[in-house]
DNA sequence: CACACTTTGAGAACGCGTGCACAAGCTCGG
DNA sequence: CCGAGCTTGTGCACGCGTTCTCAAAGTGTG
């Protein structure tokens, strides 16, 4: 039985699997064989129902008065995730927020491999970050197809967020992970997620106002 | 009235608001003076009802068979947003990200001035980045009043993250942006959004590979 | 001044997600 | 083998957010 085989698991759901997937590499790194709800709740920040909910979405894996294996959990969860697999990943936009992304030592450990860079300045291509040298925005194609790159991450200007979408999507990518300040649109079939981080900060500053101003509390999360 | 003494906004309206501004400051420089729901939903992104309901939040403030005033309408959201005046922010955690972050222009332009630099590392310490000098952790709390910081911008490694939140709340901070990778909890008065960038990664993996074994379609976007 | 046209604002229905509460099921000690 | 104790899995109710829909309220033309 595939992933895709079981009963349909909701959007929120899929937003919490990577912290308990967190939660579980720590856990499983403690040498500890089983794990209950409340204490995976605690560890991801989130209430006991709720990972118990989660979690009967992926089967039932837990044993009833002793809680969940760490280590078949973690394999259920990263196989729901795509984590047993690498997934080659392409940066476009080799600016501040490119470069770091470039470096950021975080994605690789959950197999997410940088492999290219691309920009559109001329000075910009042919210049090495760590292992990897930027390439011109004309061979997007040729490196997408090249690499069999399915996830793009997109760190351009807002200006030239959608052109470069519209780019990345003919050239064959379906996941595309946006740090542009801008509205920007993918056909059917094709995924976006946007980090804008002036907007994150700006959230921050509408409680932060109310709470000068009155005595209004904010809520305690983010969605996600 | 003050902002706050109005009725009650959903969070996920608060979540919008910067997406009307930006496509308001966008038309604004167009010289276009009025603007529709349908008009100012296609430029956000999102769906016509959904934009005068998120409105109607803040007041009455459209014209039945015009449209709402381009100018009033983002004074209005700039003041409930709190972009009418100036926020002071620290990042601390000068790495990869921080440097990013202590470099990105698209902070100034809302308002949200970076005036100082915190790192624990020794080496960091007094390191220009702009025009910022780095200073050490250990001055955290006296530059926090001095500069009246009232926003941090958390930039660490995981295993620091919850010690350094403590320690800006402790300063004073009560608005939290968070980019380690870790659960980190702060006391109710204290807001916090997470960005984590390898779980957006993670999420997309999730209906890449949903995708890629079925014919299963994504939703659409996030809540964000 | 009346009428056609446009657009807002809000009522209402629906769907999704959350969390309580509890039965079902497992372990372990005696 | 039985009963006490624990923990999962899920039915259910509630609340929030989205979207459809339409009356109300404005504009503009003849």
């Amino acid at each position: 039985m595939t992933a895709s085989s079981r009963r349909r698991i909701p959007e929120a759901t899929v937003a919490r699997l990577p912290l308990y997937y967190r939660a579980l590499i720590e856990t499983g790194e403690r040498q500890v064989a089983t794990i209950s709800s409340e204490r995976l709740a605690e560890l991801a920040g989130v209430n006991a129902a709720k990972v118990r909910k989660d979690l009967s979405y992926l089967g039932s894996y837990g044993t009833r008065g002793v809680g969940y294996d760490v280590e078949y959990l973690l394999h259920e969860i990263s196989r729901e995730l795509g984590l047993t697999r690498d997934w080659p990943v392409a940066i476009v936009g080799i600016g501040n927020l490119g470069r770091a992304l470039a470096n950021y030592r975080g994605f690789g450990a959950r197999g997410f491999r940088v492999e290219a860079l691309i920009d559109a300045d001329p000075a910009l291509v042919g210049h090495r970050i760590g292992e990897l040298a930027v390439v011109s925005i004309d061979d997007l194609d040729r490196v997408v197809s090249e690499h069999n790159i399915a996830i793009g991450i997109l760190a351009t200007p807002a200006s030239a967020a959608q052109e470069v979408a519209d780019r990345l999507v003919a050239a064959g990518v379906t996941s595309i992970l946006n740090f542009a300040p801008a509205v920007c649109s993918v056909p059917e079939g094709v995924s976006m997620r946007k980090v804008d981080l002036a907007i994150e900060l700006q959230i921050l500053s509408f409680y932060q106002l109310r709470r000068a101003t009155s005595g209004v509390a904010p809520p305690r999360e983010r969605a996600g």
